[in-house]
DNA sequence: GCCTCTTTCTACCAGATGGTCAGGGGACTT
DNA sequence: AAGTCCCCTGACCATCTGGTAGAAAGAGGC
């Protein structure tokens, strides 16, 4: 867990930052550092962090291992970076909600509609963020730091409503938590329908849907 | 997915049973055997499948690693005993009540209490079907086998309950999975609770509980 | 004492993995 | 033409991986 070596590589990764040259974003190795990231994410969100191997998904790309490196100092870096753009996503996502006009219970169900439109478009990203929040997973401390502020955001508003009185008072951060667990497990669901050889229709997706409001209803709702 | 060794490696550990003769179980080496068992299962459904390493899984017991391939012919062997033995837990649980005296809506209340309770006391056994339970896992097909006729059995009672105009009609199989990934989602949920820094309490499991109880009075309560 | 079976160990291996180092080539500047 | 910067690669390496071969040690039957 803490051996030396792995503890040199962390301290390594977060001295330096995870992307080489950060700062300037253009230029031509822009297309192929996206497209690396594009693989990672596909990679580690199914077959894992451990069980991906940069040769692999270097020649799956059509370029070496070394480029890789290149781009993203180390594979944890580059497990970093595929992250932070998860996490930017999902906060741009969030946030377009959160600075919209909608107010109380429907600003509610509107974060809600987006992130299930954000773990329907984007599959992969969900199977990310299921192996990422793991214990001791080398990432996650990342995907605190990159998700922590708008969960505080979240948390801080929701504990506004409840003191004006507009929302129940309970524990924000657990509600927050459950909904989060509930989607990421949405997408293992999907996982094991896949497996079990059904073809995942919009009825079970639009049916915890329901089932994640009709709980955050029945949590924040003032009047019950 | 199926290069040759892989495969090799499959048909070899499917041929000769996962078990160094399997048959007699007691012996001075059972202990030993058991001992590999709980130490797997806590490595698997942590750090998972591709993250444990014979040797560290070895040492961490005292012992070499040739001893754990001794006892289970290879690693995919040790996982799928260990994925054998959780099964076996789950059964004998779900058994014990699919055998009692319950019916009707008390019986899927006391199934859901049941797995619950097995959560609640093996948290290392969801993680271990978390990591299982996912696209491409090595022991996805065992899991399926060791489990599938359980759930056979449950959703043949279901349909019945369904002929027998006790239960609503739905899909029986999409009920079953949905209840299943709640579950399974609890252990995520569990996890990224300490991660968070906040030790899950009591009530955050019976809120869960309660909530798939909702969830399936909703879908198979015949009243509503 | 001898034989057999079980259990554990030491020694070793081929392959894969993440990572380093030095260099090549293109584009743009001066 | 020379220098410089960015992008990419070939050669190489230390380490770790799961797995094999063979022997030592003990226990028990004859």
């Amino acid at each position: 867990m803490t051996d030396p070596a792995t503890l040199r590589e962390t301290v390594r990764d977060t001295v330096r930052d995870t992307v080489r040259g950060a700062g300037r974003s253009s230029g031509r190795g822009a297309e192929t550092r996206e497209r690396i990231l594009d693989a990672a994410l596909e990679s580690f969100g199914t077959i894992g962090y451990d069980g991906t191997s940069l040769d692999d998904l270097a020649s799956g790309l059509g370029i070496r291992k070394q480029t890789i490196l290149y781009h993203y100092v180390s594979k944890r870096g580059l497990l970093g970076a595929v992250v932070d753009r998860c996490a930017a996503d999902l906060n741009t996502a969030l946030l377009e909600v959160l600075e919209g006009e909608a107010t109380d219970w429907e600003r509610v169900e509107a974060l809600v509609r987006s992130v299930f439109r954000v773990a329907l478009e984007q599959p992969l990203l969900m199977g990310l963020l299921r192996e990422v929040s793991r214990p001791g997973s080398p990432a996650a401390p990342r995907l605190k730091g990159a998700m922590g502020p708008l969960m505080e955001r979240a948390q801080a508003w929701m504990e506004r409503e409840m003191d004006a009185g507009r929302m129940r008072r309970t524990d924000a951060q657990l509600v927050l938590i459950s909904a989060y667990s509930t989607v990421v497990g949405l997408a293992t669901e999907v996982e094991v329908l896949r497996a079990a050889g059904l073809e995942p229709t919009m009825r079970t997706v639009a049916t915890r849907r329901r089932e994640l409001l009709r709980f955050l209803r029945a949590s924040l709702d003032p009047q019950r």
